[in-house]
DNA sequence: TTCCGGGTTT
DNA sequence: AAACCGGGAA
């Protein structure tokens, strides 16, 4: 429990340690399968600004209300709330939404209806509902719990590979990245790496993400956290505000001004 | 692999 | 009106 005592988990590091926990050679084969110029250089410039990465998180990262939450199932009930959806709408609603439904059971046995109108303002209700009572039903089977095994989250809890390694990741503390839009795209970014359609279900960029994820409950938390919120605040899809950035230094991006 | 779902924000 | 967003189903 000791990392999520600080919603973003350990901000500092040094580069020795990063080093003793980072797949330093995965990713520069990944980057190297790929075509990436230079991925030796790409990787280790990449891994100089990690630090700086995670000091701007605990300065600038955003303090949501799930991230300081610690129960497996209230994880996995903001992360479908969180699909495809903005963050800010989900904290509008999260107060409700928790208050109402505080476990699997409370949910299962509260009125559909009621269900239906708190999600509704995120929109996606029918999935949404579906996916959460469906969970519920299976989380209501073992007293209350959420299984801490990726094949056992999946399928099962109808969630993919995002949502399911976010509760291993925010609940569990099992070490590992994170693929949506944002951190695609960041990597995309830094390492001049030419994304696929739906980078989200591609397994190189799953790869290369969890190859430069720390080995490190704590520091993972961080990890992925930062590249979400640098997604989100700095390095948006438009109009990137690269002079903030902390990865500017070894991003492809940020030193040639477009891609 | 592609297609679609659904609100809110811009 | 168009953009924003993961995952299941076609």
């Amino acid at each position: 429990m000791t990392s999520t005592d600080h919603p973003f988990g350990r901000t500092t590091t040094t580069l020795d340690e990063l080093h003793g926990c980072v797949d330093v050679t995965d990713a520069k084969r990944v980057l190297n399968s790929i075509g990436v110029a230079k991925p030796d250089k790409a990787v280790e410039g990449f891994l100089d600004q990690m630090p700086t990465l995670l000091a701007w998180l605990d300065e600038h990262g955003r303090d949501y209300p799930w991230r300081r939450a610690s129960d497996p199932w209230q994880i996995y009930a903001s992360e479908i709330l969180l699909q495809r959806t903005r963050s800010d709408a989900v904290a509008d609603i999260y107060p409700e939404f928790f208050a109402q439904f505080p476990s699997a059971r409370c949910l299962l046995e509260a009125d559909e209806e009621d269900l239906r109108s708190i999600v509704h303002p995120l929109g996606f209700v029918n999935h949404r509902v579906r996916t959460l009572r469906e969970a519920a039903e299976l989380c209501a089977e073992v007293q209350d719990e959420v299984p801490a095994d990726l094949e056992a989250l999946q399928q099962p809890w109808r969630v993919g590979p995002y949502t399911a390694r976010a509760c291993l990741l925010f609940a569990f503390d099992q070490p590992m990245a994170l693929v949506d839009t944002n951190t695609a795209r960041i990597v995309g970014r830094v390492f001049d790496y030419p994304l696929p359609e739906q980078p989200h279900k591609s397994t190189r960029v799953q790869r290369l993400l969890d190859a430069l994820a720390p080995d490190n409950p704590a520091l993972a938390r961080a990890f992925n956290l930062a590249l979400l919120d640098l997604g989100a605040l700095v390095c948006t899809s438009e109009n990137p505000n690269c002079p903030a950035c902390p990865l500017a230094e070894g991003c492809e991006y940020a030193q040639t001004g477009d891609v």
